[in-house]
DNA sequence: GTCTATAGTCGGATAGAC
DNA sequence: GTCTATCCGACTATAGAC
């Protein structure tokens, strides 16, 4: 005998666990793409499979909804860089990194975030939702900035702080830190002129182990550049 | 004894004229800042100081605003790139450039589309309209593509290749001139999160400096970076 | 929790006076 | 060329049955 969606708390749960996170996976990519105007509460009903009602029901409005996108992407930011961070937290002092561990450190969170943000799919609406924030930010914005944005400079910078031997908390090294950073997001923003230079509709496999060198070539150039110093 | 607003032939065209520029310079800062549907025709009349009708009447529709925005975009990108370019097309095969003016004019340019995008606030919106269309390329990017974009990456590209001896058609080169292009870029379209960083509101002459400097170190590790081939 | 129907709002485009 | 008034369509949010 089938079981048809019968109320037991169990099956109400899960129902409603997953039109909500299909509403807000529907977001993650119509918000990225077409930004919160153009997205309409029809176009994200229909990808979620869910009805027009269900947006106010579980997220109040569609701002709502879209706080709720911003939230979730904290979080799966989270999991990405969460280990880098509780091993970052610990170390107070930069001198208490190994000069030849940070480089490590850095050209490893390069290719981890190059993956990342380069091969799949998912971040990149991340991105382009964080671009669309930083044109106007929004409330929006603090979410994601408080929420992650702002360790991942502080990690960045750290480690190019003992790379280079300049002061951790120094403009120069946030500025590097920073060109560093949107170096690998650029590949993702910019992707759609690349492509045309290139002739291609998608990067191969060549393409993108040509990026990674290209990026740890720009680190090393960034970590290098004050090393004469360091030897005083 | 006041003129006001006679209807003589010139009056009346400098009227149209200066309502249509007016339109368009409101087009380049609201689209760039709210996107397409989120810039109303209401706003860009408010900004402009004209009247609703004045858009249908001047170019068809808001789509037909969007797309004017986008030509006068590539106008004006003409003028500050068109001496370069013209520069570039007398010379068809790259070994007729010497590789020391090709590092001295790939310095050059950087410095002065850092300039450009950096310190001006006009291409800001450029460049934040591009990054919108990339998401998802409509009609206008073609005219951006076409119109500016693909002139720049074969500019940048000839002198990569004349500088690293790499070919000129090739991925890598390709590759490389995207990094160098998209680095400038970034610290315009995340200018918030590092003015975050920071701690600043603003960026100070000390900070573009320094942003400078950066742009450069990089170039040259893409200029230097193949150097030992061209030895052989 | 999900559905349909609909209220209420807003935005783009038009008509027609001046 | 510019203005006001207005239409019409599209959108978000709500009401209320199931």
């Amino acid at each position: 005998m089938q079981i048809t969606n019968q109320n037991t708390p169990d099956n109400r749960d899960k129902r409603g666990d997953s039109t909500r996170l299909a509403l807000i996976q529907a977001g993650l990519e119509l918000f990225g793409e077409y930004g919160f105007k153009g997205t309409t509460t029809r176009m994200l009903c229909d990808r979620a499979g869910a009805n027009i009602s269900s947006i106010p029901y579980y997220f109040d409005s569609k701002q709502g909804l879209y706080l709720a996108v911003m939230e979730y992407i904290v979080e799966r930011m989270q999991k990405h860089f969460g280990e880098v961070r509780t091993m970052m937290k610990s170390i107070t002092r930069t001198d208490s990194i190994p000069r030849d561990k940070a480089i490590m450190t850095i050209k490893l969170m390069i290719r981890s975030l190059a993956q990342l943000f380069v091969e799949s799919d998912e971040p990149k609406a991340w991105v382009q939702l964080i671009m669309r924030e930083q044109a106007r930010p929004t409330q929006a914005f603090d979410i994601i900035y408080e929420g992650q944005m702002k360790y991942i400079q502080q990690v960045f910078s750290t480690l190019i702080a003992v790379c280079t031997g300049l002061p951790p908390e120094s403009d120069d090294v946030k500025l590097r830190s920073h060109a560093l950073i949107g170096q690998i997001l650029i590949f993702t923003l910019s992707r759609e002129a690349l492509l045309r230079h290139l002739n291609v509709r998608k990067f191969t496999t060549e393409h993108i182990e040509k990026i990674y060198a290209i990026l740890l070539e720009h680190a090393e150039s960034c970590i290098f550049t004050k090393q004469p110093e360091l030897s005083k």
